[in-house]
DNA sequence: ACATTGATTAGATAATTGTCTAATTATACA
DNA sequence: TGTATAATTAGACAATTATCTAATCAATGT
């Protein structure tokens, strides 16, 4: 739960995720879509990964990663319990 | 949302919001459930109010803090979006 | 008016984080 | 075998963050 949201808090690792949901791709197709270097990116791949929010796998030397969504549903949980109680506790 | 994601990434917040949603509570009542100071506290109730994750009121010297889901509702969507597309994409 | 209590603000500080450059690893290909 | 390309690792550094103590503000009760 505390990487989960670790890895939620930063807008580059959001952007990836929501570019991972169209399609999989290689660490220098995600780096291509930022002004900041490979290693900066590894570096958000690599947080993201231990989130389990994405995975990797290696072809020739790419590394392709897909996008992870088991560990949101806990997120999702963790959440609407706290909608639903305080809606609850609204009326 | 980035304000959002921020103030979820701290577990004391974390913990902070889960205590509102039973009951409102007051900043001393809060503390309590920490070993931390009060002035800590309340930079955290502060950045939670910032990301309008709770709203304050205050009687007399007290001062009472309140859970405020609405802008859960934004981060459910985000979330639910990418699950949503990571699942079909799935297929 | 003064002391007490609840809470915030200010200032300091250590830890964490996001970024960079340089070096390294691993695969591909000529 | 040597060189180019993709990616990660290492090390440095500035910015941000979570915490503390001390000081201040605001309301309460004597």
């Amino acid at each position: 739960m505390n990487l989960l949201f670790k890895a939620l808090r930063d807008p580059t690792r959001r952007r990836i995720l929501e570019m991972l949901k169209e399609r999989d791709l290689t660490v220098g197709q995600i780096s291509e879509a930022f002004a900041m270097t490979t290693p900066s990116i590894s570096y958000h791949l690599d947080l993201l990964k231990h989130a389990q929010l994405v995975s990797a796998r290696k072809n020739g030397q790419f590394v392709t990663y897909s996008l992870e969504t088991t560990v949101l549903d806990d997120s999702l949980g963790w959440i609407l319990d706290l909608i639903k109680k305080g809606k609850r506790k609204q009326k």
